[in-house]
DNA sequence: CATGAATGAGCCTTCATTCAT
DNA sequence: TATGAATGAAGGCTCATTCAT
């Protein structure tokens, strides 16, 4: 039963510096934005934070939590051992749409990481090490389940991975940012196209 | 015998600015800094861009020149036509390798127009109409190419675009950033793997 | 016994801005010499000021204070109702007193007012409605007592009010700007010429 | 026989920069808005006033000239010459209605002198020297004259000619700032009761 | 003699950071 | 602990001035 506590200020703070960060950018965002979002005097701010980049920082350990613990390692394996008999496309999907909710709520995070780490040596490291090498250990699990199941082509773990991340994610971007007009109505089905793609791919077999 | 003048100011500037932009990010960088990178006095900057801001313009404009009238229309139909007899898979591959010389050559444009679209709805919308829609377009119609021939399955465009857009995509991101081991020596046989996953999916056929 | 309390930082950067506006004008003085005068950081000035622009419309409404409510319309009721048994002459000369050590205490803001009213549609604007037209309005209450006295001539009330005004100025120009040797030694008895030149004319009488 | 030139270079930047500094102030002019205003390129400017300052100088010295020579001396001699029989109010008339002709030509070197006096020593001295004292010794000998005639009273000269020309000053100022409506309809009206103040002060006779 | 591109000092302004309350 | 006034370094930008053409 868990009790909704009211926020801490710090978490006020980082939650306030995530929505202005992914509004502005890193650079272009002021503390004194941040501030007044998230209802504390600027002064407070740097008693949490003493850096304006240790904001970044903070974001990205929250993330890292987020994508770490919560997400990544747990659910996946549950997934897996939970649809132990299904088929592998069926599989995939429940991931993937489970995936794609959790970057849709926080896409946020993702936005300006993903920025971030171009600028700041120290975000990239950390981001690569706990986020991104911890992914592609899980989905390198999941194609080895696959390839010892013999259900699919012998080829290097990596490029699969990027592949369907690929996929998605061009999926997500064009839904944020270009909500260009397609006659596919609802996400699951786009899911289901990527999905077949990605197994049957695009040829036409006679 | 093309003689290489040496470079106008104007040109100077810019290609100092999209240096400095893509490795601080736009609002970090500094006209300063630009303005060193240039050799150039400070205010020689704005006399040709009055405000930081139109060296993004600039950027963006200079971007879509480059990616739109000397590579996407042009070559991409010369592609085509010169290899009419040749198999899907070949012409795809002429393509991306094509594609991702242009994408690494001007790769500090793309990180910065992709970053800074996020936080500049007159630079997003350009880019949108001026460069996204051009390359949807063009690929269209290569796919319908394909779909005509009869060698594809009949999948919305977009989706099929977006795939192979994304697959390609998260290559030039990881080799970019992350440069993870693989067995994959180079970057020819790693777009062959690509194709193959594209064309025939990952499930092996009994 | 009022205690004088130390100045607040926004009356400290007022006073210097008025300083420096009238020994420099407003577009040559500089925002650093101000808070150097000041003795506040700069950044401090923006915080009170975000424009330096804001520092003439301060400058401004604190004159309307001073001038408006302070200066013309109390005092001059007052000095009418306490001399209402005197000749026109005399109670002329106490107002003009009265005013003229104003105006000398006040000069600075004068200087600057009238200076930059000139470049500044909304300086002018507010000037004529709330110190201009104050004036003026009060003045004329002091014109149509007199008329009504039947002490002077029916001569439309703005040119005598202008004619006055303009005496009054021009010797207070001069006193300031250029200290030419007359062998009148005080204001005073320069005041009383001004009077009687305004009074009786200079025509001699046979 | 006059043969209108074309004008100078020298003289189309000196009126560029009039204009200008009339509107703008001195300070806060570019000498770009001057050369595009004068049609010439910006470093012609600093071939005939190689500092922004000496435009100033330039427009003082003209003025010198103008005020001076062909305005002040000559004319008012004139004047009282050609009017030897006439009364003092009627030569009054006439010098008031001329000068103010002038004035008005010649606003805006007024009011660009008049401010900039304030702030530039060199150029105060210089209007001090050159023109004031000429006006006010040519309006000194005039007053001589109405003194030896016996015709005014034994007052000081200075406070004399300050007044009168304080009483025209500001009508000008007013016709020029507010043009406050006025039951009297044209300027020599106005002169006239200018004129009756002076010569007979406002108070009623018996 | 005229031009206008280039300069760089210095301006106004912002903003991360400090610290007395 | 929280505040917010004060700071001052640094940024974007302007503009008088120079100089090669």
């Amino acid at each position: 039963m868990k009790k909704k506590i009211s926020k801490s200020t710090e978490e006020r703070i980082l939650d306030a510096a995530i929505k202005i960060f992914s509004k502005k950018g890193y650079s272009a965002a002021t503390t004194s934005e941040i501030a007044r979002e998230a209802k504390v005097a600027e002064g407070t701010i740097f008693r949490y934070f003493p850096k304006k980049k240790e904001l970044l920082h903070g974001i990205l350990l929250k993330a890292i939590d987020i994508f770490g613990k919560e997400i990544i390692i747990k659910p996946l394996e549950e997934i897996i051992e939970e649809n132990k008999d299904k088929s592998l496309e069926e599989i995939l999907k429940v991931i993937i749409i489970n995936r794609v909710k959790i970057f849709e709520e926080y896409f946020d995070y993702i936005k300006v990481i993903l920025c971030e780490i171009q600028f700041h040596d120290d975000i990239r490291q950390l981001f690569i090490d706990k986020i991104l090498k911890k992914i592609i250990e899980t989905v390198e699990r999941l194609v080895d389940i696959a390839k010892d199941r013999g259900e699919i082509k012998d080829i290097e773990s990596m490029i699969i991975i990027r592949s369907v991340i690929g996929m998605v994610f061009m999926m997500l971007i064009q839904r944020q940012f270009v909500p260009l007009e397609t006659s596919i109505s609802n996400i699951e089905e786009e899911i289901d196209l990527i999905i077949d793609i990605f197994m049957n791919g695009i040829k036409k077999k006679d």
